[in-house]
RNA sequence: GCUGGAGUAGCUCAGUCGGCAGAGCACGUCCUUGGUAAGGACGGGGUCACGAGUUCAAUUCUCGUCUCCAGCUCCA
């Protein structure tokens, strides 16, 4: 925790330090705000009245190295960060003859009477509360790495200014380290190991942008993920069910969704009728859910859909496929009676682990969103729904993080981040419980007095998006997916034509036995078709030669492990079943 | 949507200060028939993202559009 912070104090610092050799190389730019983030740091700056020092507008990679430059100049002058303590008034004056607006609005909006600042070097002075290092001595590892620009508090209207995002570390190894790591996920990327690899492409000019094509190994892949999460559902009481792309758009008014989300809609008229392609699968479960009159010894209802749906997102938030317009969801509606809805709950919650865990994530990180600003529903509801999803976490002994008013709008949602194996944080499971949909849609059940009565309604989701779960997998595993989730599980590398025939056969009891194989019958060296198999990620190569024609045998080769030896057919058909059924555990 | 950068062969990228467009890999044909990470020769392949403008001439300069990248904002 101490390391925590102080690593927190000297990336703050350096930040000051980035600030100071902008101001020196650029006089007349205006300071924004500087903090330390999980990976470093950054600084606002508005460049705009630069001009004179002939600055454009945009900070470029050139300026980057002279800002790095002069940083180290600074540090290696070792100047003290020295405190001051301030009236709100002085500190006023202070920043107006600076000419620092955006500091004179952060001063305004402070509380306290007594306003502190930090001075470093001889001209520069920054509004901090603190604390900082000593001085800039101690900054010893540090780089810049990007820039781009900001909104002034993050809001859409307001002036964007120029960040420099940058890194600071304790020392030079760890600050190696983590542009190792860096370096890393790039390489790792599903946006150029999925079209590389042949698993998808989102081919943007010609079909649209944000919209994915799977190939046949990406299509396998998927359809792997689709079949065992339609056995597990059946397995637990879910129903499968399948609704129409395209609904009328009267459902989305009584729902709520045109209203908020319209401009995200894709819309089409026809025969003077205006349908929406569904961007949720809510509304037709609802219509199957009502579709009939419910006993409460009917409930729970747990319809599930791997449902495809259509979002316009904006253009500048597409991103391989963790953000796309067209995408299916591992989606599931649970309508309940209120004294299940806990129980219901916790079975989702184990859902949850029990397939991230399948799939090979063992590190989560929960979140609880709270009612946002923009949202249905009475406030009683709102608390009666927060407080189940609580509860069902406290129960279960489970930590989380409160999000406050980043809800649905029409309820709030526990969401389950899974880990991978660089430690980036990956969106998946989301349960929501809703108490407003029900009411506007006149959801309804038949209790043991013989009355009508509200079903409770949970929405909820295991991967999320099949599509950014398929990227969250191919960065996770370096697509190195594990056996059963291969597309391609094993090649047959036949030597010499003379074999062919007898690597033919293997490749027919490999295929009666649900293997998934090819023969790499290309007339290339043995060198060469290994090379191929061990780029493409295959996770076993049965070498084919005149020695295993004569022994019935296949020679064995393991991605990465290289040559394990010969093995009868049997004998390999075995092994391979048995790491399948593993699965990633 | 906003700020900045970018778009040349299927992929990775050179190149043209405005004058017939290049390499490696991949692909095809032939030679080679091999023992665990690149055998050899030859060959096909491009409206230089798209649309306007300037010019004798535009892949190159200007403007617009589309898309991608880094962020911001957003994510039912």
């Amino acid at each position: 925790m101490k390391e925590k912070m102080n690593l927190e104090i000297l990336r703050h610092s350096c930040s000051h330090v980035m600030a100071q050799a902008v101001q020196e190389l650029f006089p007349g730019t205006k300071l924004g705000i500087g903090p330390a983030i999980e990976d470093g740091f950054y600084y606002d700056f508005d460049t705009s009245a630069a001009l004179s020092a002939g600055k454009k507008e945009a900070f470029t990679d050139e300026d980057l190295a002279r800002i790095e430059k002069k940083m180290a100049e600074i540090i290696a002058e070792d100047e003290p960060f020295i405190r001051e303590d301030l009236e709100k008034k002085a500190a006023l004056s202070l920043f107006k003859k600076l000419d620092e607006p955006y500091k004179v609005e952060l001063i305004n909006a402070l509380a306290g009477a007594q306003i502190s600042v930090y001075r470093t070097g001889k001209k520069f002075v920054d509004l901090c509360r603190g604390p900082h290092i000593q001085s800039t001595g101690q900054i010893k590892a540090f780089k810049l790495l990007s820039v781009a620009g900001a909104y002034w508090h993050g809001i859409e209207t307001n002036p964007m200014l120029q960040r420099i995002y940058g890194t600071c570390f304790e020392s030079r190894q760890e600050l190696d380290e983590h542009l190792k790591n860096l370096e890393e996920a790039r390489l790792r990327d599903h946006r150029k190991l999925g079209p590389n690899l042949e698993l998808f492409d989102i081919y943007h000019e010609e079909a649209g942008a944000g919209l994915v094509f799977y190939h046949p190994k990406g299509a396998l892949l998927r359809m792997l993920i689709e079949d065992y999460e339609k056995k597990e559902h059946l397995k637990r009481g879910y129903q499968i069910v399948t609704t129409p792309h395209i609904m009328q758009a009267g459902l989305w008014k009584t729902s709520g969704h045109y209203d908020y989300y319209k401009e995200n809609m894709y819309t089409l008229n026809i025969d003077k009728q205006e349908y929406v392609l569904k961007p949720m699968n809510c509304p037709g479960h609802i219509l199957i859910y009502k579709s009939k009159t419910r006993s409460y010894k009917d409930l729970p209802v747990r319809l599930f859909e791997l449902g495809t749906v259509y979002r316009h997102e904006k253009a500048g938030v597409l991103h391989g496929l963790l953000r796309v317009r067209g995408f299916t969801q591992d989606d599931a509606h649970i309508f309940c009676l209120p004294e299940q809805l806990k129980a219901e709950i916790k079975a989702v919650i184990d859902f949850v682990f029990d397939t991230m865990k399948t799939f090979g994530f063992n590190d989560v990180s929960i979140e609880l969103s709270t009612r946002p600003q923009k949202s249905i529903g009475s406030d009683e509801d709102w608390e009666r729904a927060t407080q189940a999803l609580e509860e069902s976490l406290k129960e279960k002994g489970l930590a989380y993080d409160i999000n406050e008013g980043d809800g649905a709008f029409y309820g709030p949602k526990i969401d389950i981040k899974i880990k991978d194996a660089l430690k980036r944080k990956w969106q998946c499971a989301t349960i929501q419980c809703d108490f407003a949909l029900p009411k506007r849609f006149n959801l309804a059940y038949i209790d043991n007095a013989g009355k009508e009565q509200q079903p409770i309604m949970l929405h909820r989701v295991l991967l999320g998006s099949v599509e950014r779960f398929v990227g969250t997998l191919i960065e996770h595993y370096n697509a190195d997916l594990p056996l059963w989730l291969a597309p391609l599980q094993a090649l047959v590398i036949p030597i010499k034509d003379t074999v062919m025939d007898y690597a033919q056969k293997i490749v027919q009891a490999l295929k009666a036995e649900g293997v998934r194989v090819e023969i790499d019958s290309h007339n290339e060296t043995l060198d060469k078709k290994i090379r191929n198999a061990e780029m493409n990620k295959v996770p076993y190569c049965l070498v084919i030669g005149e020695r295993e024609e004569k022994s019935g045998s296949v020679s064995v080769r393991q991605k990465g492990k290289g040559n394990i030896g010969a093995l009868n057919i049997d004998e390999f058909i075995k092994k391979i079943k048995e790491e399948v059924e593993k699965k990633a555990v």
